[in-house]
DNA sequence: TTGACAGGCTAATCGAATTAGTTTATACAT
DNA sequence: ATGTATAAACTAATTCGATTAGCCTGTCAA
C-alpha cells in the first residue's frame, strides 16, 4: 500500500483536465480515481464530495480566466486592450471547454475565494474600459453587455449552436467590432450634450 | 389499479413544469412520478428514459420559444419587430427558467423535430432582419451576434451573474439599443460604397 | 522506538435509473 | 354478452454512482 502524494490541488487539477478531455460527459469520481491511480473513497481525503469538487474546479477556472484576461490586457489600452481580452476570453473557453461552463454557475455566498476571483475579472474589465470615459452607471451596463456578448458567443459556439463552423471567427470579430462602435458612440455622446438615444429605452 | 390516462405529452408537460418550479435542481423521475400520481417504472410506458425525457423537453421548449418569437413579431417590422423578439426571448427565459437551458444543448442529429424547431427560430429572425437590407453573409453574422447577445444576457441573468438585480432592465435595453445602432451603421454602409470598417477585422 | 495520524484501503449503504416479469382495465371482435 | 389482445399500471430486482464506516499502514516527531 504505497503512499501517493496526492494533494487537494492535484485532485482538482486532474478533475479539471478530465472534464476538458471528455467535454459534455459528466465528471465521474470513478474515472478521476482511476486517473490518479487510487480508489474512489480515497478521494474523500482531499475533497468533501462531488459538489465540493465542482465548486473547487469552478474556483480554479475563474481564477485562471482572470489571469488570462489580466495578462492579455498588459501593455495595451483602449480598443486594443478590449480586443485582447475578448480574444483571451474566447480562447479560454475553447481551451477549457469542460470547466468553462462551471465558471458561470453562481458561487455560493460563502465561497469567498471564488467571489474574489469573479470580482477580480470585473476589475480587469473596468480598467480596460476606463479610457472610454463612461460614467459609473454606464460602466455597469457596458460591462454587463460585454459579458453577455462574450459568454453568449462562446457558449453557443461550444454547444455547437452555430451549425457548421463556417466563418465563426468572422462572426466574432464583427460582434466585438459592433460593440466597440456602440462604445465609441456612447463616449462621444458623453462628451457632447449628454443623454442621446443610446440606452434611454426607445420602446416600452 | 385504476388506469390513468397518461400520455407522453402530459408526462413531458409535467416534467417541464416541475423543472421550472424547482430551478437549479435536477429533474428526478421520482418527483415526476409522484406529481403524476404514478410509480416510477410506469413512466417508461411513455418515455424511453431520462435522456429521452430531457430531449423531449428541449424540443417542447424550442417549439414554444419559436411560437413566442413568431407571435411577438406579428404586425411589426424593422426595429420595432426586433425589440419585440428581444423582449419575447428574455420573457421566455424568465418564465421558463428550468427548460430554457435545455433548449441550448445541441440536438442530436436524428432529432428531426427539434432541428426543425431551431430552424424555424432562425427563419423568424431572418424575416425580422429583412428590412435592414443585409447581404446573405452579413445576415448570418448578425443572427449569430443577436443570438449571442440574447442568450448571454438571459443566461447570466438567470444564473444570478449580475449581482443585485439593480437596473437589469436598463442594461438589457442598452444592449439591444447598441445592437440596433450597429445594424443601422451596417445598413448605411451597405447602401453607400460598401465595405467599411465594421467586421473587416481591424486586428489580428 | 514508538505512537499519533494522514492517507490509503475494503466493505457496506444509499439514492436514482432502469429492467424483468406480473396483473388488470379497456377496447374490440365474435 | 363474452372472450381475448393490448396498453398501461404495478412490484421486485438490478445496476451504477456517490457516500460513509471502519480498518491498516507508512511516515514523522518526540
Amino acid at each position: 500500500m504505497p503512499k501517493r502524494n496526492l494533494t487537494r490541488a492535484a485532485v482538482v487539477q486532474a478533475a479539471a483536465d478530465l472534464l476538458d478531455e471528455c467535454t459534455g460527459a459528466e465528471l465521474k469520481l470513478a474515472d478521476l480515481a482511476a486517473r490518479l491511480g487510487v480508489r474512489v473513497p480515497s478521494l474523500y481525503n482531499h475533497i468533501e464530495g462531488a459538489d465540493d469538487l465542482r465548486a473547487a474546479i469552478a474556483r480554479f477556472g475563474t481564477e485562471e480566466l482572470g489571469r488570462k484576461l489580466a495578462h492579455a490586457a498588459i501593455g495595451r489600452s483602449g480598443e486594443d486592450a478590449l480586443w485582447a481580452i475578448a480574444d483571451a476570453y474566447r480562447a479560454f473557453a475553447k481551451a477549457r471547454p469542460g470547466i468553462y461552463p462551471l465558471t458561470l454557475r453562481a458561487p455560493s455566498p460563502d465561497d469567498v475565494a471564488r467571489i474574489a476571483a469573479s470580482d477580480a475579472i470585473i476589475e480587469v474589465i473596468k480598467r480596460v474600459l476606463e479610457p472610454f470615459g463612461l460614467t459609473d452607471d454606464e460602466t455597469i451596463h457596458v460591462i454587463r453587455g460585454l459579458r453577455s456578448l462574450l459568454h453568449g458567443f462562446v457558449s453557443l459556439e461550444l454547444a455547437g449552436g452555430f451549425g457548421l463552423p463556417f466563418d465563426v471567427d468572422v462572426s466574432f470579430r464583427r460582434l466585438i467590432s459592433a460593440f466597440l462602435t456602440g462604445l465609441r458612440k456612447n463616449a462621444n455622446e458623453a462628451t457632447t450634450i449628454g443623454g442621446g438615444e443610446l440606452g434611454n429605452g426607445t420602446r416600452g
